[in-house]
DNA sequence: GTCTATATGACGATAGAC
DNA sequence: GTCTATCGTCATATAGAC
């Protein structure tokens, strides 16, 4: 062990590293050609332009590679989310109903864009379309912490009055989820070549949020028109 | 062509009738077993009996077999819903909002239940689970008919004055099925093996119902306090 | 209509040389 | 770490005898 093992070490690792990064990028590449269950490691291989026992050197077997790419995909989804829904962190009060109301359709329409956007990651993350494929723990640690994370905002929420306080807020946001899934599902499957934007499904998010927010939302106050 | 050259012909024809089904409802049965998408025909020839080379007797191949299941999964399910939703065809003026109410979430309740009791059909029909298989048109017509006649239920809600009289029965139909396929998504994909009674996504429909008619329903009316 | 036999090819995975 | 070679299995599909 010289002076210099400890970087030679960290070298390889991260080289290791960028060539595990990039099989599973290739994977979800492939994946969103012939599906999340139509992935081969032969095309994986071919398209790295290596073997396919090569693979073996970074994935015991395709279930780990699968697993690689359902966590990935559920970090890659929580910065994505994170990033674009920034709560104002001042003073609660200076932040109205209505902002906060936006806030939540900014999170549910980010959410919904990128599953809509990354059809092989949702295929994997929120069906189940892989025979002999579940995800490990470790794997689902990061949709965990998404999940989380959800139920904290949520209280944030309540907090500040756009939720009432008397909701369930575990009860609350598994709601919430079923709408987004819901989108993100039927848009997917019938119309998986729609844009967010222009989608039949993911163009009703809007009025869903509404609908969400006016049943578990305080005020009886003035009826919406339409 | 003698005298019973039809009858023999009928004989002949139901009998192939028959093993179509057969084959239909072990392919489904497998499907249950490994998934949509971990369907071999090699497995359900040998459940069968037969050899492998005798299916193509009847399907040209197995996307035609998919398409079949698929098919006859609407079919089910339409028959299904159907008998389990009929709305009392008297005096409109007889029948109460809530009683209403309550046909809506006799509807979702029921469809939502066969799809999470039919996991095998559901993956298929909800979810785009096998490479290189999407549904023919022919395939799609019984699910054709689901949505036409839910749209025309929704008319009649309508016209009774569950839903307002403004509202587009047609994105008003496509958000319902949002909710519902959320619902069965979210419970097959995260909780697949609790029953629909104590599932932790279909436990909440009953909610999902109601805030979808307080959004879409008429009066401002009292508040509902949970 | 169902069978045997077979074509043809991919797949995931392992062993062992370099 | 990557390769060649290969194992064993399974797949869809066809040809032709019975």
């Amino acid at each position: 062990m010289g002076i210099d093992a400890a970087p030679t070490t960290d070298r390889r690792h991260r080289r290791r590293e960028e060539t595990i990064r990039e099989i599973v990028d290739v994977a979800v590449e492939l994946m969103g050609e012939h599906g999340a269950a139509g992935l081969s490691l032969g095309d994986v291989a071919r398209r790295m332009g290596i073997r396919t026992p090569s693979l073996y050197g970074y994935f015991d077997s395709k279930n780990a590679l699968y697993d690689a790419v359902f966590e990935q995909g559920w970090r890659q989804l929580a910065d994505d989310v994170t990033v674009r829904w920034a709560l104002p962190a001042d003073e609660s009060r200076r932040v109205s109903r209505d902002e906060l109301a936006e806030f939540a359709l900014a999170a549910a329409t980010s959410f919904a864009r990128w599953g809509v956007e990354h059809p092989a990651y949702a295929q994997l993350m929120f069906w189940r379309p892989v025979p002999g494929y579940e995800p490990s723990a470790a794997a689902y640690a990061p949709a965990v912490d998404v999940s989380t994370r959800g139920v904290k905002a949520f209280e944030e929420l309540r907090d500040r009055g756009l939720l009432r306080a008397d909701v369930d807020l575990g009860e609350a946001f598994r709601q919430w989820t079923v709408l987004i899934a819901g989108v993100v599902s039927q848009q997917l499957s019938n119309a998986p070549h729609e844009s967010f934007d222009d989608g039949t499904f993911t163009r009703g998010l809007p009025q869903l949020v509404a609908m969400f927010l006016q049943f578990y939302g305080p005020a009886p106050r003035a009826r919406r028109t339409r």
